[in-house]
DNA sequence: CTCCATACCGAACGATCGTTAGGGTATCGA
DNA sequence: TCGATACCCTAACGATCGTTCGGTATGGAG
């Protein structure tokens, strides 16, 4: 913004308080982006939704994505704290996505829920570290919910 | 190891020479993992076999691990591009088993290999954020596996 | 015992980084 | 018109970091 390193102290206290302030905006949006699935829609269909909502923040704010990911272990103190909560409360609203879908008989009964749900969030966070920002964001979430959901196997398992 | 930062200079010529030690011990690791694998078994095996050396690496060389899958993007010049190499060579060594998997039989023919093997790295990549060395890691590489190759949706699928 | 290589220490240098202090200028309401 | 406020600059400080250098102990070979 071709602004000096000293004239950014009368806006912040510290360099912490920009740490906070990104991992908040980060916070926000990835919260905002569940918020925007309509409630009525299949299990299956909100967890596309969800992933599709989490690459789109990925890429089109990769830098607070980043901090959101990874740079908030840098937080420190109630700060932190406070964080983390909001970090395990996302993770926790991904998590309810999958009890739903078993719950209603969209998802298999016998699922390894922790397991889906820490290989969705892998995927979805893994991104912010190849994604192309113009690449079709959208297609690559279906493209990884597909394989999800359908699974690898072939139709005709050989024994 | 209780010795002074300036007698390093003994053992190396730089920091530089650091990273690229441990990122190239870090490929090293993985590549060997990869060795592991009996040439003779079934695809979803080798895969799964993948998986579990993968993340016994990440468990039991964690700093290391950490280089290979992030730091090494701090490498510099030739040295650099010789670790991205090996780094696509990893990648491609995976993805050869899903090809496999598919030419077999044993993975679906219409498969999105390429959004499958991404999922299978950020499943392995994404793991050393969160994996705790005392954990059964061959366990928890079995279950990513299962939902994997099976799928997450339920038998009896409601139109 | 001498000699030499190996390994380590302690101190210092230069660069960078986060931060503070002091001063300058534009804007706006009283 | 005046004063306050917002905004930005330059300069400097202290801390940390990567690196260099001279000195010192150890230990085996001749």
């Amino acid at each position: 913004m071709g602004v000096q390193k000293g004239s950014l102290y009368h806006h912040i206290r510290g360099k912490e308080d920009l740490l906070w302030e990104v991992a908040s905006e980060g916070a926000r949006s990835f919260h905002a982006a569940l918020d925007g699935i309509p409630d009525d829609a299949r299990p299956i269909e909100k967890i596309r939704a969800a992933m599709r909502g989490h690459l789109r923040v990925v890429a089109e704010q990769l830098d607070v994505a980043t901090v959101f990911i990874q740079e908030w272990r840098y937080l420190e103190g109630p700060r932190r704290d406070e964080f983390v909560a909001e970090r395990r409360r996302y993770e926790q609203r991904i998590g309810d996505l999958f009890r739903e879908g078993r719950e209603l008989g969209e998802l298999r009964s016998d699922l390894d829920e922790s397991a889906a749900v820490l290989l969705f969030l892998s995927a979805a966070n893994w991104a912010y570290t190849w994604l192309h920002p113009d690449r079709d964001t959208d297609d690559l979430a279906d493209r990884f919910c597909a394989v999800l959901v359908d699974g690898m196997r072939g139709y005709a398992t050989p024994s």
